[in-house]
DNA sequence: CCGGATCACTAATGCGTATTAGTAATGCGC
DNA sequence: GCGCATTACTAATACGCATTAGTGATCCGG
């Protein structure tokens, strides 16, 4: 009879011998005289199925004890078929240098809701990816090495970011997005928190109030603008476009006259929208000095979101402040969720009303 | 005859059809019509071995870019091989809402050169308590899964640390760390930088200069007293203890008449350790005013360090800075040179002086 | 035109753990 | 004492990639 040729065996070179390497599974098993799986399901402590007598725990346990065995994190993470890994991704440099326009406060909320949920994070930067693969069109392609991946700022290429959503992996964007269907994202809620600081207004007695804000369209101003008007409607106040001042270089500038102008008029509150540059409130603020208006008492003024950092030593100014750590909290949150397929988590994240200094009662007219 | 019983087969359950989950090598391979192998060997680009043809090589890496393949980290360790990674790991968290804390300037560091070297960071978060990494004794197990790790901060474990330094791991300590054999790590060269600032101020003409320092053992500590000294001999300048002050509480308290009897002794300048809380030269600089020295005038300050931020708008004190960047980028080209069994890198890091201004001529003695 | 060498690839592993189908052993009801 | 459940495990995978022995094919020298 024709034994079958025996097929000598490819694959890895046996492990030199000399090391002692640290202890699989295989050897917890064998000292404590029972078989791998039932290490792993020990150990595993899994849900539902097996059940394990208490007495076999026992000597899995001792055994691992004795032998210090520890997991390797990549067999497990293989096997399960999960990694554990969030990617977050920033096209600048997620540490710049300088630090006062970081992601900093973000991250804070990202580590800890991710360590929390037994996440670590990977960080992509539109540098690195420069380095392993080319930063050609598939210059996002690293970010599959996560489970799911956060994107910081609104630089993220649209096209790429696309691409990802199609192909099914989990995304979120940190901050409003809605011009990409079906990218989730997570953003600070501009329109109840406007709303708010016109209703704290309207019940310091204020009758017309107007907002400065600048020229553009991003989302962060329109939801502004729009708790604005809401706010007012809500008050029984004058809206309209008479309420909303856009400031635009060099036609419409927030100038001194026109300030006058609008507390002849009746003004006795304004409201500045908070920008990257904090253009808005400086205006605003420069143009109340100028005309030399005693704040809280002649009339009042009111920032939606925080004042740019040269300002902070000003009068804290009343409006509301963006929760950047709970917003880094919740878009991990929902990126585990689009991870693990459950039901998608709350996009919006409540801002805080901050009273400040810089409204008061309106001032009584004789 | 009897046809051998069909076992089932275990193992696990088939992927959810509905998902697009990321593509694997084998996908790449079907598209590119060659085998699994192929792909590993064209993306490998090992040194040895297994030529490819330019034809197939660039069937393959087409593919690769039209599925945006990215190789599973996980699994590239798990089959004894590198993924990339580099691990960042703090006991506490990496982003502490105290930001003054924050390991924040060696991260910029660290990232640009990690990036440099197409390096992706994985932040293994030590205060993460619940899911995948329990905190109990295998808290630090998880950074296997990269191909190394940084540790920040002065708290990591030294038992797991040693285990991980033992098993052939690759570790580098971002900090001086000499108690633990074998475990590599980076720091700045306080004692060179000490020195300088020594022979900064000899060439002033100071000919007695104390040296006060907290009361503690700390490597940061005990090399820039090293310094000091150093720098005092190198001048022929009066060392030993009496050149040396050990504030400790409350016996040995920096007073204004323990000041007032140094300069009767003849002490012209005054160097300051920096230390977390910055209470030397918070102390010095207290004593000083309170005294009412005309600070570059009547004597000289320095400050072995940078100063706390609340004495950050003082007058800039003369001594060095470290640079925490440079620091976090020679941890990332040791670690790299420990990963890839190169020569070691080197481990110090040199402060750059920092002229200021609290230091200048020695007054003349009539 | 045949033996050996080189080339270009593929088949068949192994890495260490998680999962699941299967299987003895025991308990239980009737 | 026979079926049926339950309990407590184990055998046999699968996970995705790297590695290596092996296999045709082609080339080359004599």
């Amino acid at each position: 009879m024709e034994e079958p040729r025996k097929r000598a065996r490819p694959g890895r070179a046996p492990a030199p011998a000399g090391r002692t390497s640290r202890p699989r599974q295989a050897e917890v098993a064998r000292l404590a005289g029972v078989s791998q799986a039932t290490v792993s399901l020990v150990l595993g402590a899994r849900k539902q199925g097996a059940t394990i007598s208490e007495e076999t725990r026992r000597k899995v346990l001792d055994a691992v004890r004795a032998l210090g065995y520890v997991p390797d994190p990549a067999a497990s993470r293989l096997a399960a078929a999960r990694n554990n890994l969030l990617g977050v991704f920033s096209f600048t440099s997620t540490f710049p240098t300088d630090v006062q326009h970081s992601y900093y406060p973000f991250l804070v909320g990202v580590e800890q809701e991710a360590a929390a949920r037994g996440y670590d994070l990977v960080l992509f930067t539109g540098s690195s990816t420069g380095g392993a693969g080319a930063a050609g069109p598939n210059a996002l392609a690293r970010v599959r090495l996560a489970d799911g991946c956060l994107f910081l700022g609104r630089h993220a290429p649209a096209e790429e970011l696309r691409r990802l959503v199609a192909d099914g992996f989990p995304v979120v964007h940190l901050g409003r997005r809605d011009e990409l269907e079906g990218l989730a994202w997570v953003g600070a809620d501009y329109i109840s928190a406007s709303q708010e600081v016109v209703a704290h207004l309207a019940a310091l007695g204020h009758r017309r109030i107007v907002l400065v804000r600048e020229d553009d369209e991003a989302p962060a101003s329109t939801d502004r603008e729009h708790g604005f008007l809401k706010g007012l409607e809500e008050a029984g106040l004058p809206g309209g476009p008479a309420a909303v001042f856009r400031s635009a270089d060099p036609e419409r500038e927030l100038t001194a006259e026109r300030l006058r102008g609008w507390l002849d008029e009746g003004v006795t509150a304004f409201v500045a929208e908070e920008t990257d540059t904090g253009d808005a409130w400086r205006a605003l603020h420069g143009a109340a000095h100028f005309v030399g208006i005693d704040c809280p008492r002649d009339a009042s003024l009111a920032l939606l979101g925080s004042p740019p950092p040269d300002l902070a030593e000003e009068p804290v100014p009343t409006g509301f402040d963006i929760p950047r750590p709970q917003l880094g909290a919740a878009a991990v949150r929902m990126l585990a969720a689009l991870v693990s397929g459950e039901a998608a988590a709350e996009p919006l994240v409540a801002c805080t009303f901050r009273p400040g200094s810089t409204a008061g009662p309106a001032p009584v007219r004789y």
